[in-house]
DNA sequence: GTAGGGTTAG
């Protein structure tokens, strides 16, 4: 049993009864600890005792605020003892708030209510109601603050300038009416020009996206020199995808010459992190180091993911380089494995991983594994995706009733099904008690790439059936469903009922799955028509799906027109130039496959050889086109050619 | 009193 726990199985009524009765408190056992630890303790409380003999009520506060920040219960409770005996509670407030602040960041609020009175014979004023406020809202149970704000309203007690700030930080749980009530009240006894009530007045509304009120709020301030309170507006405005707004304040600070903090930097660069806008990131850097503030852990953070969703993963690798090993903390993590994965990276993604589980010092957490899946996913390593599903049931982060059970399931679902084994992915969608539309989007898309086109379909009619409203991705794995499975008119009847029956409006995504579908299906001239005339721009995709088409069904014509919309759309990219070439050659056209060498090199364009993989104990066996170097080249070829055989002897 | 990370398609 820790010493905090032991603590807190005293009963509130015990400690009033030892409150009133100090020398009880002597009695109290010491903590239960290990021999070594337990005679460090216990000298360093009876040094501590020793010197408090002497002190007064602003030592023991002094000594309480440490032991608030070290979450050092037991010596806490050592010097509520001592301040018992000599009637320090009795006539300072401000003793008494310190101690209910050590209690409440100690996690203990039972016992600083029963510290701050809530007996009748020991009415809380004021400063008691703000400590339990703020201790509530430490907590996590703002609702519990605003019910004792409710009761120090109801007994006629005013609240003063700390009580707004406490409240207010727990106002997302709240309506946006009580913010106004709170914000009238606080005008009326003249608080609202306070800088801290007026930041926390702006940060209120923001939560609720109420712009204007956060800005006329802001306005009014008197004095307006305060970071805090800037920072509370850009931050803000960025949160609330204003980036240009932001950017605005942001400038008008600088103007003014309020000074940057580590919390401007980092608002400001979640604000060019989405707009994906490199070159003012960049600025921002600079920025960051010319103040100093790079060295923070939360700006280093904040710079890695905006580098790497700008897609320059090296430079977001080096400020994770240049970090101190003991102060990257597990968001370091996280940001570093996420942004390595949107790069592409997938290899160096899981790599990472491996060393953030050998270092030791960070465990992972629910994002790590939710980040590490679909990398797994994309790699097909099954192997290593099943072991982090191993890791979940043992650590226990499964099976809890928390908010992010979709979220977790969804990428065991996704992983499974990209790896490509979708009975485990069918068990998890099963197992879960509730599904949001990416849970059976993976499910639809996952039967859809397997060529199970009506088991997506029966997915897609299950969801509409539980009432779960399909998206826009639901019907790009559905259309893919179609495609894959060769379902011509229902793919078609799926776009025509997209937007008539459900009120989604294809984008160029969904046309280029019903062009490819109708491709496939040697349908060339619906195809090409679709790609004319649908009300979306078209897309390279489009026209190199159109090309390969045409290679398939051997309509040389059609590809010219393909091949040269393609070289409008993206003459710097092989892969029109191969398709055409490709295609040329089985016509015997050879001279226009030397011009076409030509153009690619005029254009220096060239082309990675593709290549196919599968991973076995740990061994990767990599293939390229007509490549015999693998040294079981002959076996794998014996296996492969009966394979290669029955397939094409389904398809004709 | 203020700040940072995660799922589905293409």
């Amino acid at each position: 049993m820790t010493a905090a726990s032991k603590i807190e199985n005293l009963s509130v009524g015990s400690l009033r009864f030892l409150s009133r009765n100090p020398d009880f408190f002597a009695s109290v056992t010491k903590p239960p600890a290990p021999a070594s630890f337990y005679s460090t303790v216990s000298a360093q409380i009876e040094d501590q005792q020793k010197r408090f003999e002497y002190h007064n009520v602003a030592t023991c506060i002094a000594t309480l605020q440490r032991c608030a920040q070290r979450n050092d219960a037991v010596s806490g409770q050592q010097v509520h003892g001592f301040m018992v005996r000599k009637g320090f509670l009795d006539d300072s407030p401000r003793a008494v708030t310190s101690l209910v602040n050590m209690y409440a960041k100690c996690g203990l609020m039972r016992h600083a209510i029963s510290v701050t009175g809530g007996s009748e014979d020991h009415e809380r004023d004021v400063f008691g109601y703000n400590a339990i406020i703020s201790g509530f809202v430490i907590n996590g149970s703002p609702l519990d603050a605003m019910e004792t704000y409710r009761e120090m309203r109801a007994k006629g007690i005013f609240p003063d300038k700390y009580t707004f700030p406490s409240l207010l930080k727990g106002s997302h749980v709240m309506e946006a009416s009580d913010v106004t009530k709170i914000h009238g009240l606080a005008f009326k006894l003249g608080f609202d020009s306070d800088c801290y009530v007026g930041s926390a007045l702006v940060n209120s509304y923001l939560k609720f996206r109420l712009m204007e009120d956060a800005q006329k709020v802001f306005d009014e301030m008197p004095e307006r020199d305060d970071s805090v309170l800037w920072n509370a507006l850009v931050i803000g405005y960025s949160q609330n995808f204003r980036f240009e707004d932001a950017l605005k304040v942001f400038v008008k600070m600088r103007e003014e010459g309020v000074s940057l903090t580590r919390h401007t930097v980092t608002g400001v660069l979640s604000a060019f992190t989405v707009l994906a806008d490199l070159d003012n990131g960049r600025s921002i850097h600079g920025l960051a180091v010319k103040t100093g503030s790079d060295s923070d852990i939360v700006v280093s953070n904040a710079l890695i993911d905006m580098y790497g969703k700008s897609k320059c993963l090296e430079e977001a690798i080096s400020i994770f380089e240049a970090m101190d090993e003991r102060e990257r903390d597990l968001f370091t993590w996280n940001s570093v494995l996420c942004v390595h994965d949107y790069c592409g990276d997938h290899d160096g993604a899981l790599a990472l991983f491996q060393k953030m589980l050998r270092s030791g010092r960070i465990r992972p957490d629910l994002v790590t594994l939710t980040t590490v899946l679909p990398t797994c996913g994309r790699l097909a390593a099954l192997q290593q995706g099943r072991e982090i599903h191993g890791y979940m049931i043992v650590n226990g982060l499964l099976n809890r009733n928390n908010s992010n059970d979709e979220f977790i399931n969804n990428s065991l679902m996704d992983m499974y099904a990209k790896c490509g084994d979708l009975r485990d992915a069918q068990t998890v969608f099963d197992s879960m008690r509730s599904k949001d539309s990416a849970s059976w989007n993976i499910m639809i898309n996952g039967y859809g790439v397997q060529s199970c086109g009506e088991l997506a379909w029966d997915m897609f009619s299950t969801m509409c059936k539980a009432g779960v409203k399909p998206d826009e991705i639901t019907f790009v794995g559905l259309l893919q469903a179609c495609n894959h499975s060769g379902f011509v008119s229902q793919g078609r009847k799926f776009l025509e009922e997209m937007e008539r029956v459900y009120k989604i409006v294809p984008t160029s995504d969904h046309y280029t799955c019903v062009i490819d579908m109708l491709g496939r299906a040697g349908k060339l001239e619906e195809a090409y028509e679709l790609a004319v005339a649908m009300p979306v721009e078209d897309s390279p995709v489009v026209w190199r799906s159109i090309l390969s088409s045409c290679r398939l069904h051997g309509n040389t014509e059609l590809a010219q027109v393909a091949g040269k919309r393609l070289y409008e759309l993206e003459p710097e990219h092989c892969g029109g130039y191969v398709l055409m070439s490709n295609l040329y050659v089985e016509a015997g056209r050879y001279e226009q496959v030397s011009e076409l060498r030509d153009a690619m090199r005029q254009q220096n364009v060239k082309k990675t050889p593709g290549s196919s993989w599968i991973e076995i104990k740990n061994d990767l066996h990599v293939f390229f086109t007509d490549d015999k170097t693998h040294p079981e080249y002959e076996s794998i070829l014996a296996c492969l050619s009966p394979l290669t055989h029955h397939i094409m002897s389904i398809c004709h």
